[in-house]
DNA sequence: AAGGCGGTCAACCGCCGGGAT
DNA sequence: CATCCCGGCGGTTGACCGCCT
């Protein structure tokens, strides 16, 4: 069988840390260094688990670690970070000396996101929040179809490609290569990025510019995609949180009228939500999601998206996803 | 002065990949 | 080979604080 548990979890302490407690944890660490957490709370005499000690330490008590405010510098750092690789924090705190992956998170919840959002960028795809509501718009004129039926022509194209995970399309060989000041950051991220699955197993080691340069690497291509494939279905869950505020503004009579009633309408009756308005826009995401559970979309979107020509329009792929449910 | 409200951030939760048994 | 734990990670929660009415 496996090992033992790493603690008692009916007893241990949880909630805040004591300066007792931390007092504690330091005094061991300065000592016996850190590493096999799970003896740590015994060894040092606290009523913790070993997790929780750990990320006591890392998150706080570590040395070397700033508690000042972010600098301009950081935070166009991280904006940049996170438009690249996603919310991938302990790859972009790697790139701030000092910072956790925690501090970079919740400076980001709390105020680089809201920073963005008010300048019109949508957080999560970095462009203009008003490309995403058109991209919504080109999807909401997609017309409904009953199931079963084969696809035919009058599908729009697809929406513009965002920038988040740019390097991911990179890899895709769908994006032209990364400018100076892309590649002056993929350069600092190299120097800390965690090691391929292929370097595990006595292959080459492969660092994020690798992503950019060939773009023949099998296992790549899969990561890219998976990451593309996810990159997906985060933005719709994200649009559905915000769709209610930001729809409001949106042209909605414009969109009905381009599509005669289109999703939007359809989504709106299938769910009892009256149709229209933030209810219909909320449904019309739902839809969306049930969308692709049902057609098994999210499969297809990594074939799809494996294929440069789609992005040039001329795939034959776009017509052969069965949008419709 | 008191209550409501929103922002901040430390800490917890749950998942996952890898490794130990 | 199966089972289970560890360490790491991202998402979420909730206590605390300051501001506003």
């Amino acid at each position: 069988m496996g090992r033992p548990p790493c603690c008692d979890k009916a007893n241990v302490k949880k909630g805040p840390w004591t300066p007792e407690e931390d007092a504690k944890l330091l005094a061991y660490t300065s000592t016996h260094g850190t590493g096999n957490w799970t003896n740590v709370p015994q060894r040092a005499g606290l009523k913790r688990c070993g997790k929780s000690c750990r990320l006591r330490y890392t998150n706080y008590l570590r040395p070397n670690l700033k508690h000042e405010n972010f600098t301009q510098e950081e935070e166009d750092l991280i904006v940049t970070l996170h438009a690249m690789l996603g919310s991938r924090w302990s790859l972009i705190a790697n790139q701030l000396p000092g910072r956790t992956d925690n501090d970079v998170k919740n400076y980001w919840n709390t105020k680089l996101s809201k920073k963005l959002r008010q300048r019109g960028i949508d957080p999560i795809t970095h462009r203009p929040i008003a490309d995403v509501m058109h991209s919504i718009g080109t999807l909401a004129i997609r017309p409904p179809q009953p199931p079963g039926t084969p696809p035919n022509g009058s599908y729009l194209p697809a929406p513009p490609l965002p920038l988040v995970h740019d390097v991911a399309y990179h890899a895709a060989g769908i994006l032209p290569p990364p400018t100076p000041q892309q590649q002056a950051v993929i350069a600092r991220v190299d120097a800390d990025a965690p090691a391929s699955p292929a370097a595990d197993h006595g292959q080459q080691q492969l660092k994020w510019s690798d992503f950019l340069a060939d773009d023949a690497a099998v296992a790549v291509k899969s990561e890219a995609q998976q990451v593309l494939v996810q990159y997906h279905h985060e933005a719709a869950v994200a649009v559905k949180s915000e769709a209610q505020q930001v729809l409001a503004q949106y042209n909605h009579e414009s969109a009905v009228a381009a599509n005669g009633g289109g999703v939007l309408a359809a989504a709106g009756s299938s769910s009892g939500a009256g149709g229209g308005g933030d209810d219909g826009a909320a449904a019309f995401i739902d839809a969306i999601l049930d969308c692709d559970k049902e057609t098994g979309v999210d499969q297809l979107i990594a074939e799809l998206l494996a294929d440069p020509a789609y992005y040039s329009g001329s795939s034959s792929s776009s017509s052969e996803m069965g949008w419709g449910c």
